[in-house]
DNA sequence: AATACCTTCAACCGCACTGGT
DNA sequence: AACCAGTGCGGTTGAAGGTAT
């Protein structure tokens, strides 16, 4: 496989691939005890790791409920579809693909699916140009109007990359009018704002969080994956 | 068979953000 | 207001496997 020599740094702390005594380990504590700290759990688990490759490990390869490679073609599309829209958020395209890690849809990305999204906008662009002669007004693209949405209503998108749980959760009426607005384009082109787009809760996974331990409220509707049977 | 080049993807790194003090 | 710790994100790296020459 692809992997990264094992090494260690000047502390002793781990680098490179994981075991599979090192994958039980971790998989075991979660299991039994959560990741209620990252920074403290490679200690608690036993792991000469750093909390962030702890993290990472888990949340890309260890994590329950998985699916790995075998893209089908409805995923690439809404990969390529998402990625139209949302730039190169991975954490929000991986939000609304279960099962599918950022790093996965990040790497599947610039691996199959850049090429092909560039070559369809090529397509895409000659037809216009075409079609547009004889009109010289601008039309705005699904990419202009997009960060129009992001530099007006950024603060307020639940995909906004570090919006707060409460910005998450609470839309005003008026900024629900604007994102309406200005992603109507998307309802023509796909059918991801059927629903409750935005409403919903970006909850797609199990963690494992302990009963023992204190408030997590405060993250469960971030893009982070928290479940509700926690 | 040898080796040079390309592809893939797990993992690392740096930075930004949030919440607490 | 300033600082710090913890966390999450996106860009990048690097080594193994695959393919071409």
């Amino acid at each position: 496989m692809m992997v990264r020599t094992p090494s260690c740094d000047k502390n002793g702390v781990k680098k490179g691939t994981w075991t599979p005594e090192e994958d039980k380990k971790l998989v075991e504590y979660i299991t039994r005890y959560g990741h209620w700290n990252w920074r403290l759990l490679p200690k608690f688990a036993g792991l000469a790791r750093c909390g962030k490759s702890c993290r990472l490990r888990w949340l890309n390869y260890l994590r329950p409920n998985l699916k790995r490679g075998n893209y089908t073609k409805e995923e690439e599309e809404t990969i390529i579809k998402l990625h139209r829209h949302l730039g190169n958020r991975w954490s929000a395209i991986a939000a609304r693909m279960p099962g599918r890690t950022d790093n996965e849809i990040k790497n599947h990305w610039h691996t199959n699916l850049k090429k092909r999204s560039q070559q369809d906008s090529v397509a895409t662009e000659s037809i216009v140009s075409n079609s547009n002669d004889q009109s010289p007004t601008e039309q705005p693209t699904a990419n202009t109007t997009f960060q129009s949405f992001n530099s007006t209503t950024q603060d307020c998108s639940p995909l906004s990359q570090h919006s707060s749980p409460s910005t998450s959760t609470v839309v005003s009426t008026e900024n629900l009018v604007l994102m309406e607005d200005e992603f109507a384009f998307w309802d023509s082109d796909t059918d991801l704002m059927s629903g409750n787009f935005w409403l919903e809760p970006y909850i797609l996974d199990i963690s494992y969080v302990p009963a023992s331990e204190p408030e997590y409220s405060s993250q469960v509707f971030d893009v982070e994956l928290w479940s509700h049977d926690t």
